[in-house]
DNA sequence: CCATAACTGTCACTTTTGTAACTATCAAGG
DNA sequence: CCTTGATAGTTACAAAAGTGACAGTTATGG
């Protein structure tokens, strides 16, 4: 029996591939204006974009493992991006949220955010981007946080 | 002016976050199986469907930095799964290949592959998982490796 | 030729990450 | 209440990753 396996055509590896390379690219440019890593943008991105979220919540939203998440709350809270509010129902819990300066800091970078949108939207073409979007919601919508 | 920045659109984070999850899910199992980390079985399956291959063009196939193509290399060597065969043109080269025991393994961990996409495809949809495809195509033709 | 620059792969060093254990808290059921 | 089990977040330790420098080799251009 032989083996009809292409590795151009299977997903984990291609989708790895490409992320990597479409997310260091654009991590090149914050680090050097920032000095900040990969987990520390996501964490602030996801806060500036959805208001105040716990811990757990920027997990699963960025698919980020949570001592990862705890580390660029630390990271962030230290340089006075973002402040803790402690919950009131389940003590447990601490509600994040982007302080003036982290909001002011995250505007800057979304800038640079929609800067690189462009880029890619001519690297790529609008007819791809949107063919790759539509699988990504796919993806979105089946694979619930394992 | 205001933001009209959605992070839900924003091609590198989203591309992070499936990867993330569509390939933790896989190497969870040929983790258990064959205590293999990703970047063993990347280098494996790059070297198993392209045949012979040198560290940097492993490295400029998976997108993997140099020094974690190395010790991949190395780890793979370590259990006789590939042999380095020296370059007679160019003395800095090594050219890599699998040995028998490795494309022995390569052909389970192929089997495990093929099973995963299985998997993917009911899970995300014959459509989605088209569309998908051809947006990463266009992210490989056009971001040669930076 | 020779000097310089570029390239391949590895290594020491440092930083980052995951694992597993832990504290503190809450929830459910007896 | 009290016990058991689950959850949120942190941490110590170990594993993995990136950085920069290096040795060895090849290419380029005087």
């Amino acid at each position: 029996m032989d083996l009809p396996f292409d590795l151009e055509t299977f997903l984990p590896y291609r989708l790895n591939r490409a992320a990597e390379r479409i997310s260091l690219r654009f991590a090149a440019r914050y680090r050097e204006s920032f000095q900040m890593t990969r987990p520390e943008w996501r964490t602030l991105a996801a806060l500036g974009s959805c208001g105040q979220m716990t811990a757990t919540e920027i997990g699963a939203h960025s698919a980020m493992h949570k001592t990862k998440v705890s580390r660029a709350v630390r990271a962030l809270e230290q340089r006075r991006w973002l402040k803790r509010i402690e919950d009131t129902k389940d003590r447990r819990v601490e509600n994040l949220e982007l302080t003036p300066l982290g909001r002011q800091h995250y505007r800057e970078l979304v800038a640079m955010a929609q800067d690189y949108e462009q880029t890619l939207q001519t690297l790529l073409g609008k007819d791809a981007l949107t063919q790759l979007e539509n699988g990504l919601t796919a993806i979105e919508t089946s694979m619930t946080p394992s």
